[in-house]
This record gives C-alpha cells, structure tokens and sequence, in this order.
DNA sequence: TTCATAACCGAAAACGTTTTCGTATTTTCG
DNA sequence: CGAAAATACGAAAACGTTTTCGGTTATGAA
C-alpha cells in the first residue's frame, strides 16, 4: 500500500542506504553480487524513487512547462503532442497551462511554473500581452525559456517561429496567381507579431505585383474566431463591396466567411477566391475544400523542445547559449476555394 | 538568481526558521509584529516555497494527472480546459498526458504519474485497453481516480459518463423522426463502451420503431476518422445501397461521409440523412450544417475534477467514499443536414 | 515577592534521497 | 611477509520545509 523506500530495502537486506541507493544507481564501488541484490529487491517490492527527495536533493525536477493561449487548437494540438512526445523520451513530464489569451492568466501561470520549480518553460502568447515582466523574471531566474509562434521580440530568449511575412505573402501571391486583383484581408489582433506581419505580407505582395493598397479591404478579427469571418463576409457583401479574393489570417475564419457566401449563394472560387491559414484539418473537409498555408506543428513542436533540450542540457555544464531564432518553413497549399475545379479536385488527396 | 529560502529570511532577520515558517502561515505562537516583519521581507525577496521540499514533508502534491487518448480532441479539449480551471481553483496543478489511444503507453503514464506521486488521477481510457492491472495498482495504492468517456466497467472506481445508448437511441429517432427508414450506423471500434452502447442504442431504436435491423447497414470505423467515413460512404454509394439515413459514431465520421455525398451530388437532406456525436464545433459551419448529438464537455469536465476533488478531500481524512458512476445529459441538434432547409436556416444561430 | 499562566520563540527531528569522504577489508606484488 | 593499492561499504551532511515540544520571558494575580 505504502511506497516503499531505499531505507525499507536497506534494513530488509542489513545493508546501508547508501549502499542500496548506489547499487541502483550502478556505482561503481559497489561489489556486483550487492548489485544484484539489491536490484532483485527493489524489484519485488516494485520500489519507485520519491521524485520528491530526488528533486529536493538535485534541484532538477525534469518536469518543463508548456504555456499555449488554447489547447483545442488544432495547431497548438499538433504542437502539444509532438512537445509531450519527445519530452517523454529524454525523461522530461510536461505541465500543460493554457493561458485563454489572458494575459493575466499568463502571469500567474508563469508564478506556477517557477514555484513548481520547473526546469524550463515553453510559451506561446496571449494575443495582448503587452508587459513581459513575468517573462524577464523567468530569465532573470536562469530559467531556459523558448518562445514559439506567438512570441515578443522583446525577450532575448529563443524563438521558433514560421516566417509569417513571407507566408503571407506567398498566400497573396498565390491569389494574384489565379487571376485576382482586388484582394481583401481578414486580419488578426492588431498585437501579437504574427498578425502584424501576416498583414505586411499581404500589403507588400499587393504592392510588389502593381496593386494597389486599400485600407478599408483590411477588416480586423479580434479575437480570430469563426463568427468574425462570417461577420465580416456579410459586411463585405451588405456593402456591395467589390471584391474577388480574401487572405484570411487563419483557417478558422475562412471557414466562417465560406459558410456565409455558401449560404448566400456567391459562388467560391468562381465569384471569390479565399485562402486561409494554418492548414487545419477540417480545411480539407470544408466544401469547397479550403486553399491555406501548411505550418507543421509536429515539426514546430519538435524543435520548441529540442531548443529548451540544448539550453537545459547547456545550464547543466555551467554554460549559457546566446538565444537564437529559428524560422519553420511553410508552404501554400491551393486547393477549392481558390483554384478551378478541375485542379481543386487532385491539389490534395 | 537563486531562489529564496526560510533560512535566508531568518538570517537576516536574525530569527529561527521555525519562527520565519510559522509567520509565513498564521500560527497562533507567533506575535503580529515578527509575522508582519518576516511577511514584508518575503515579499521583498520574493520568496515562494519550494514545492519539493514542502512536498517531501507533507506527502501531497497539490498535483493531478490526466490521462486522453488524444488532446486535440474537440471534446477532449473541452474537457481538459474545464479541468485545468477547475483544478487551479482548488490550488491543484494538472499533468496532462496523452495516450494516443495506444494501451501500452498509457501504462507507462500511469507509471509515470505515480512515480510523479500525483494527489489523484483522470483518464479516459484508450479505445482498446483491455488489460486493466495498471488501474488495479492505481486502486491498490490509494490514489483516487476518475475515470470518463471511455471507461471500463470492471475498475471499481467512480466514472463521469454520458448515456450513449439513450443518446443514440434519440439521434437514431431523429432521423425517424424525420422520415428515414433505411439507417446506417457507422459504429466505433468493438472495444470501448461507448461504441458499443452507441450502436446498441441505435438497433434498439430500429426495433421500437418497426424498423429491421440489417447488420450490412453498420460500417466499422477503427479508427474513428475522417477517412473512415469517406471509405464507407464511398462503398455505400459504389454498392448502390437502398439507405435513406446515416447515424455515425462521431462528427468526424460524419463529415467524412459528407464530403463524400457533396463530391458525388448526393443531396443532402433531400437524398440522405445525417447525424453525427459530439456537436463538434466545426458541425455548424459545414455545408449544410451537420445535425449532431450535443455532449457538454465543459460540464463533464466540471464533474469530473469535482467528483476527484471530493475522493481527495475524503482522503485526507482518512475515508473512503464509494465508487459512484454518474451520466450528463445529451441532447440531440437537428440541423440542415438531416431536416427540410427552412428549418435548418433557423435551426442553431 | 512568588508563583502560575500566557505569550512567544527556537531546537530538533523528520520527509527520502544523493554524494562525499573516511575506513575497513581484501588483493596485489615486490 | 609486508606495504601499497584496490575494493567494498557506511556515516553523515545536505536539500528546504513543517511541526512538535520545550524553554524563556513577560504578565498578572496572590
């Protein structure tokens, strides 16, 4: 019923703690037939080290922290997963907070973190964190911090990101590619930098291709969420707004104003072209299917700890790597709702 | 740089480390001006206790684990943010873990959650776990445990579950309801409750309603996915099957088979009939919008942590409560894809 | 003044581990 | 055989906290 302890083993063998806590650990001053005993032991009575005194004793908890604005996500879903999975292979659990985008929900979390003596921390951003006090807290700690996707420049910590300007501008690009020329954007929260240069993207695509710039054809989505798109579609439609393509920050608004022109009859690709963000699942599912820009967040969430990995790995040996910052590529994927149906129909198996 | 601790406080303050502790937490024996004195010197160092150390001595955690087959999980999700919140309310941290619906893996978090010494743990089960020993130790040592969703019967712990045989029963109606006499069931895998209740609820409301059962009208999908529903309802169409209705298992599935019927112009509802489990989000913004069965996962969630928090708290003095199964509601959401347009206009906003 | 009482504080043990260092025993080898 | 070296083990401190139990001082009453 109890957790058995070393201090069990030893007196059941007559043996030290020492002894037995070497033995387990295969030190070499400890004869091979104590080994062998103690080993046996220690497995009948299935003992499992306290990670508690472990932890106390080495001020290592291998335990790191994981800040996401949303789990649901699909993005961030992928992410978690691909984090958890190659934690788990270098021994290292992982505490999952999800922030809601409050920032500061985000601040307290980071105060948990850092009291639960985690070794490192992973973060992405709420929309609006402006203060990064908690953040400069944590490296004032010594604490390894990598910052992913949502990130402030601010922080001299590492960063993994994908390339948002260039994304979005291939995104723009790939619009113009199929013929249109007066193309809107569904924007992100005017704060975090991947909403800023999705939209820059979009501005220098236009202008790069002798388009020109419109700021009533940028309409904000605050927060990106799916009945902001269909918001904004029927706007763009009610005002008779002469448009024939949109650059949708993310999937998940597509998908709203998809779902309004559907119900209203404007026929997708042939009236409108829409291309989304994130590659999200259902994107393939949608009818018509859904044009959009690929961000891998297994890959992403495979280098987000890989990076902490080093840095953790680095703090060990006494040393402190400079931070650097990594861009993921990404890739445009046209598919229905942006190409003729012929090329829609094979884009994507 | 280093974190604080009692003895720093007491140093400087030139008092005993008993005294800085007791101060820190209100004990009676200590006189209102030290306890002011050393609270204003934590403050101004920052001081948080060590969890480790507090941990070791008091034998809690303040910790829980949670155990998903998969976090990205529209359900799940729900479920896990709801946890997440509740369970910092009441001071717990979680550790989330994902089985990947794979059997072993989940023994190896269990594991991994004990030796982690979690206060209580969540799970849902992975589809095909049949060996149970894992949750049977968990039992043996004393560590609370919920289990939702996906359960097994044979654990003898308390379970926060839908009734999937009534909510089946009623989506299998609602088709009736409207008209359908030939169903489909595209069903889950053989293994987890859930899939079966969910196709027994399905027969049984065939058989109440004058309907024949055929065991060539249910489809397996293992695993639950997209794909799935494409392949079957492909086959459906490939084989010219007389069915005028389709129960699936799961909003994926659905979907999947959705996506077929548009490529194939297969009109639904006119032609054929579906709904899906779970009211996924992604159900209403589909083309026509998907009827569903809708489970609350923010509420399960609630339950669950509640239903943890009190086997905990009976815990701590030293019961035990009886194991208690309890079933959310659910409620069917007929929408465009299994009801005449006019009412699936106006039918969820 | 003296004694009982209350108020306040600290010494010390305990939680379970890791690791250093010392010591006892054995082995090796000139 | 005797000294040096290798081998095997254990004592003890340390990590930072909580809590029990005494002890000291101040307070008040007799």
């Amino acid at each position: 019923m109890e957790q058995v302890t070393l201090k069990q083993i030893a007196e059941y063998l007559g043996i030290s703690i020492a002894t037995v806590s070497k033995a387990l650990k295969d030190y070499p001053d400890v004869s091979q037939k104590t080994k062998a005993l103690v080993k046996a032991e220690a497995e009948r009575l299935n003992y499992q080290p306290n990670s508690f005194a472990v932890n106390l004793r080495t001020k290592e908890s291998k335990t790191i922290g994981l800040i996401i604005p949303e789990v649901v996500h699909f993005f961030f879903g992928n992410i978690v997963r691909a984090i958890i999975t190659q934690a788990e292979k270098k021994g290292y659990l992982v505490i999952i907070l999800q922030s809601d985008d409050n920032p500061e929900l985000e601040k307290k979390q980071i105060d948990l973190l850092i009291s639960k003596r985690v070794d490192g921390i992973m973060i992405s951003l709420a929309n609006n964190t402006v203060d990064i006090s908690h953040l400069q807290k944590v490296m004032r700690l010594g604490i390894p911090l990598v910052m992913f996707d949502k990130i402030s420049k601010l922080v001299p910590c590492s960063k993994i990101i994908i390339d948002d300007r260039k994304a979005a501008y291939e995104a723009t690009k790939h619009l113009i590619d199929q013929g249109c020329t007066k193309i809107a954007h569904f924007r992100g929260p005017l704060l975090p930098q991947n909403s800023i240069d999705r939209f820059l993207g979009y501005k220098k695509a236009l202008e790069d291709h002798g388009l020109e710039y419109n700021s009533k054809h940028v309409f904000l989505c605050d927060p990106i969420i799916y009945e902001k798109g269909r918001e904004h579609a029927a706007a763009l439609l009610d005002q008779g707004m002469d448009i024939d393509g949109i650059f949708a920050n993310t999937d998940m608004v597509a998908i709203g104003a998809l779902s309004v022109f559907n119900e209203r009859g404007i026929k997708v690709p042939e009236q409108l072209k829409i291309i989304g963000f994130s590659n999200w699942f259902i994107s393939s599912a949608m009818t018509p299917t859904l044009s959009t820009v690929d961000q891998d967040g297994v890959k992403m969430g495979k280098k987000v700890f890989k990076r902490l990995f080093k840095e953790l790995q680095a703090k060990k040996n006494g040393q402190l790597l400079p931070p650097e910052t990594i861009a993921m590529p990404t890739k445009v994927i046209g598919r229905g709702s942006s190409m003729v149906s012929k090329v829609a129909l094979t884009a994507e198996s």
